[in-house]
DNA sequence: CGACTTATTGACCATCATCAACATGCGTGG
DNA sequence: CCACGCATGTTGATGATGGTCAATAAGTCG
């Protein structure tokens, strides 16, 4: 249910990040991000590899509530998650906010922006996020060299085009709670963490709004899959005691 | 409200379809075609047209029912819309069926695909449909020496992101439906259509099913807009006599 | 002219939103 | 360390939107 989505990072350096920072070891870098596969496990060389990570910028810390890119801004890089969490939301003719997506470690934010060549949503820092930034007018240019890098990018558009579409089920409010659970769960657990502790860094009225629910709905909902042992809530700290009935 | 969405179209030749037809006219083909701004308006020359071209293979005439491929067939090209409709749709858990969207003539199909090489949905002709293919690992390979091309087909899959991002809103059923109406008629308006009247080519069921309602939800809406003075419907003839109150 | 699919209409009911009150946690500053 | 205040979360009572069920009508196609 995640759904990598929306655009990138502000055109501004965030004080207190020497945007080169760990150059150094930087070559293998974040072995979790997305475009990792593009290369590595293409087969690439050093000199491929060179080329897409002089294209990196590290960007951050973003502090809790900072905005990463606001709607309309001008659109020039897509972004990877490297730590924290980001919301991307719209808000509608009334001014109420739509949560889009949450994105975790690994993920990338920025892609549904390429049509319009502006941000069509909002993106919000949860926690102290940390981004790699990549230009996109010259990571599309490297791309027409490198096919591999391409494919990755058709690849991670295509998948949130299939994601998004999901996401607009009529499923009653139970079962879109246990899906965004275990899809959480799952990619978290596609980053190498825990699969079965869960750290919610969103409120309950983000969950609500992103799941369509009323915020009580969310805490009600939490509640009897409490009682009924499913999982077991503290604050927001949820561990998934029994995924199987949570797939039904 | 549409959304371009999903796979392409099944690797066989339809009986009764000269494959190669119209290609006497065809450099400057489908001028309503999702591509052709790909080229024209990039200013290219013949030599990247004729490129183009050579990749694009006429499929069709489908007929109402029929598929133009399933959930799982191997995806190897995308398709444009050259006539008619197609639905897109995936089955839940419980069999039952869930519509993507609808694709009308100009638009692309497949786009979803790219990410696991397999359709992650159905396709049906709601009508006579005809489809212009292309060969995607072609396609990729071109789009390499055509920046333009590239740029296009990162545009349309972006462009796809946002539409299904945007479905998942929660509005009431009211608006659900006047919002599929208004872009309706702005998307075949955009192919130079009328605006004002749709020959609806889906059934209410279908209707209901993209916007998560029920049928008889549709039909009771429908008789009311009528009644208000702001649609005038007979069958699947719908007549938008006032767009302005149909956007509230 | 039947048999089927599609659409409409009405009666009833379930889910979930809303409203309101209350509880809890957390940060700030005394 | 405790007190206050605000944000977040929980719980209960009530009601509206829209789903379900069932019957009827209207097209469609042989």
């Amino acid at each position: 249910m995640g759904c990598a989505r929306m655009s990138q990072i502000p055109g501004k350096r965030q004080p207190g990040n020497p945007a080169a920072a760990d150059d150094g070891d930087e070559l293998h870098f974040c072995s979790t991000c997305a475009f990792s596969d593009a290369c590595v496990s293409q087969g690439y060389g050093k000199s491929e590899l060179a080329d897409l990570h002089v294209l990196v910028e590290h960007v951050g810390p973003f502090r809790a509530g900072m905005f990463l890119f606001r709607e309309g801004d001008e659109f020039n890089a897509i972004a990877a998650v490297r730590a924290g969490t980001v919301k991307t939301f719209v808000l509608d003719a009334n001014g109420n906010e739509q949560v889009l997506g949450f994105h975790l470690p690994g993920e990338v934010i920025g892609l549904s922006a390429i049509h319009a060549s502006r941000y069509p949503c909002n993106a919000i820092a949860l926690d102290t996020v940390m981004l790699c930034r990549f230009s996109f007018p010259k990571m599309a240019l490297l791309a027409s060299r490198m096919p591999g890098l391409q494919q990755q990018l058709f690849r991670l558009l295509s998948q949130d085009i299939g994601k998004a579409e999901l996401l607009a089920g009529d499923h009653p409010a139970d079962e879109r709670m246990a899906a965004f659970l275990v899809a959480l769960s799952r990619r978290y657990a596609a980053r190498g963490f825990s699969p079965r502790r869960l750290n919610l860094t969103m409120t309950r009225a983000d969950i609500a709004n992103y799941l369509r629910l009323a915020p009580e709905t969310v805490s009600r909902i939490l509640k009897r899959m409490s009682t009924e042992g499913m999982v077991e809530v503290q604050q927001r700290e949820i561990a998934l005691l029994d995924q199987e009935r949570l797939l039904a």
